[in-house]
DNA sequence: CGCCGCATTGATGTGACTCAAGGTGCGTGG
DNA sequence: CCACGCACCTTGAGTCACATCAATGCGGCG
């Protein structure tokens, strides 16, 4: 059980609740919930129960019910997949420290995707009641959450290969420098075939791509280790829509500040 | 000015407020904001003035004032474009009537995206503020519009562009459906070249598919004139995910109740 | 040791983009 | 009223990126 790389067949709904921490002593404060939050009174009110989560179990399943509730990702992190047009179930997204799991079940009474940890994880049960003294901050981060998915929406219409995977390592790479880690060394926490299924890729794509990036010393790589060499360089490819179809329209030229929020 | 088709080229800014009508005598009410709310006192309170937007105007521009507000289209429709990776500006989405725009831009100081009308539109604006009293109901548009999000990013990883095409007009039938108009003969409100750009596809893909949807009598075109001739055909062939990579993983075989939402 | 899943690598096919040219409908101006 | 212009749309031929298929290497686990 638990391969080196792995989660993906055969998971498990395992659960288990840990002792209430205050949100203040947390380690992801700076960045989760109420970031800007100066009133600690509200602050801690809102954590409900703390849930651990095993690597390669659910922390939710499509078809779960919801009960107005959400969660936040103490530690670990976590991939989301829900049926695409033909039942077959795809990546959405994956989740790291300090982001949110089921803002898109809200308002509804049961899950429509599955949330599995990709490794030992924990996380936060959130109920939206509590969210009442911090309605603008609720606002904004499904709001953030809105812009978050039609970025990846833009990254997907992105056609080349190369920059979908390009501006999926520096988005990586951001998430993992905002929260302390390096920006420029990080292990991935999914496998090839994950990230392939999240780009609309091939996991043989995402392999030769990972060396051609390699050979251009953009990066190394070797497993799941990779160290961004040259970071600008990448972005670069990012945004060369070297092939892609559309590109013209109005334009009203606007800079993206790139990679924000989760991919 | 005002091709035959057009939106595109030289968008205007102009806004015209309109005579405050109330909600509940909107013919969009059933499909609108408070849906199942029977408290009329609340309804008509949420709804500040009322934008009249000309055909290939803004509502907004990208880089505008937020100012805590979103919009809901009486009448009309829209298309939502911003800047990809590359500054090339890129269409997000349309929007039809009863659904809502500038969702994305709540917690945010300015618009990172640009709504421009397809046709003589009108829109109706609300302030989050005056959402208090339907909290729940505010929560699960916003939680929705997160859905409809992932379900354009999951329509863009199905690598074919039959499936995208397919997959856009029966989505654009459902919706026109659900308002009360044919959900079999629609006329597009926008161009080839939208459609292309939406679908990360080129105009000239879009083109031959719907010659090619047309030989296999899947539907009826002329110019922006649709007839769905066979919609079940065309729901197979969405769902086909025939040459798309990835499709494997777990599974945990689920079905989409298909196009559901804005595209 | 042998199995299994993941990752890599190579050979081949094809879907969709590219480039280029022609058709069509509407608006404009003579 | 007709001719022209301009988008938009269509259609065709050639190319390339990525998927597919297939085989091998590698590491962990039973």
């Amino acid at each position: 059980m638990l391969n080196y790389l792995s989660a993906g067949h055969g998971t498990r709904d395992a659960a288990r609740f840990s002792a209430p921490v205050e949100c203040s002593s947390c380690r992801a404060r700076q960045l989760c919930l109420p970031a800007g939050a100066t009133d600690h009174r509200n602050v801690d009110k809102l954590v409900g129960r703390r849930i651990k989560v095993s690597r390669d179990s659910n922390l939710y399943k499509a078809g779960d019910l919801v009960g107005n509730r959400f969660y936040a990702i103490r530690y670990g992190s976590f991939k989301n997949y829900r049926a695409d047009a033909a039942g077959q179930p795809r990546i959405t997204g994956f989740q790291m420290s300090a982001e949110f799991l089921a803002l898109d079940a809200i308002g509804l009474q049961q899950h429509n995707c599955t949330a599995v940890a990709l490794e030992d994880s924990e996380v936060c049960e959130i109920s939206c009641g509590s969210m009442k003294p911090l309605l603008p901050f609720f606002h904004s981060i499904l709001s953030k959450e809105i812009t978050d998915e039609q970025n990846v929406a833009l990254l997907l219409r992105n056609t080349r290969a190369e920059q979908r995977l390009a501006a999926f390592l520096l988005n990586l790479s951001w998430r993992y420098g905002v929260r302390g880690f390096s920006p420029a060394r990080f292990r991935l926490a999914m496998s090839r075939r994950d990230i392939a299924d999240f780009l609309g890729l091939t996991p043989e794509s995402v392999s030769r791509l990972m060396f051609q990036f390699k050979d251009q010393n953009l990066i190394n790589v070797t497993g799941r280790d990779v160290t961004l060499v040259d970071a600008i360089g990448l972005k670069q490819l990012a945004a060369n829509a070297g092939g892609a179809p559309g590109a013209a329209l109005d334009a009203t030229p606007q800079t993206l500040p790139l990679p924000r929020g989760e991919l």
